[in-house]
DNA sequence: ACTAACCTGGTC
DNA sequence: GACCAGGTTAGT
């Protein structure tokens, strides 16, 4: 479920059931999810009204009106479901706050990935990058991120604190969009690669998010690069590659990525001319 | 900078 | 049974 568009879907509908809501019960189901919030952080978040829901990122706050903080990520498999409090607990509920209307919020979250924190204050928070969408992102504001960084840059963009919100998918689809091969390494973008860079990023999660959950509803406009490993490229007609880059699947045409630097880092270039 | 770990479920 | 999965982080 968690990709950018599906977390800002699930955000409105949070948001839309605790409105000026107070909880009136709050409960971790699942071993994993106690280890961050125990029935201790349970007392201190009942009686208390939710005053806003925010998304940065795939991160969700709920910002109480004491000033705490309830901290909310869904990694892998995490999504709300919002019932009445009379009605049975769905499948992997893991998380459940009941409100003062008689709504229940369920944390429903298969593989138990999922994080909910609480802090006293905002204070702890994750440090994040710029907003994947926030049209402040351009190549100056890459560059200066990415500045020094020898890591590939398919890596960098998964880096929350280099651009918050691109995950796997649209990582793969930001490069396949700007033409720029996902093994490069980051520094070594030039200008006019991390100006397509930038636009692609902003435009991939702008197309997603006019259509969000259509990953998981397999709706709307096709992905260009991920899952289609062996699929003609739908720019060249070169069968789309997958390769492995720190332990996750990067999908991109060899073909038509990679103009704008060298294809391989230079330490494993030797005996080249 | 990569691997393992955290979990469970689906698919080959 | 083995491998894969939309994420993140701790440890090496």
């Amino acid at each position: 479920v968690p990709e950018l568009p599906e977390v800002e879907l699930a955000v409105r509908t949070l948001r839309e059931a605790t409105a000026d809501r107070s909880i009136v019960s709050a409960r971790a189901l699942h071993p994993a999810v106690r280890r961050t919030f125990a029935p201790r952080h349970a007392r201190r978040v009942v009686g208390r009204r939710i005053a806003r829901v925010e998304r940065r990122g795939k991160h969700q706050f709920l910002y109480l009106d004491d000033g705490s903080v309830l901290h909310v990520h869904f990694r892998m498999s995490g999504d709300w479901h919002v019932t009445r409090s009379s009605e049975p607990l769905p499948a992997h509920a893991r998380f459940v706050l009941e409100l003062d209307d008689g709504a229940r919020v369920i944390l429903v979250d298969p593989r138990a990935l999922g994080v909910v924190e609480w802090h006293a204050d905002g204070s702890a928070l994750p440090v994040l990058g710029p907003e994947a969408t926030d049209p402040a992102l351009d190549a100056a504001a890459l560059r200066s991120r990415l500045a020094g960084r020898r890591i590939p840059i398919k890596a960098a963009l998964l880096d929350q604190r280099v651009i918050a919100g691109v995950g796997n998918i649209y990582a793969a689809e930001a490069l396949w969009r700007a033409r720029i091969d996902p093994r490069t390494p980051s520094s070594a973008l030039d200008d006019a690669a991390l100006d397509r860079l930038a636009e692609a990023i902003r435009e991939t999660l702008r197309i997603a998010l006019a259509d969000p959950g259509r990953y998981s509803s397999g709706e709307g406009t096709p992905l260009d690069a991920y899952d289609r490993e062996g699929e003609p490229c739908r720019r060249c007609g070169s069968p789309i590659r997958r390769i492995v880059q720190s332990g996750r699947s990067t999908f991109y045409c060899e073909a038509c990525q990679g103009e704008d630097g060298p294809p391989v880092t230079p330490r494993t270039r030797a005996g080249r001319p």
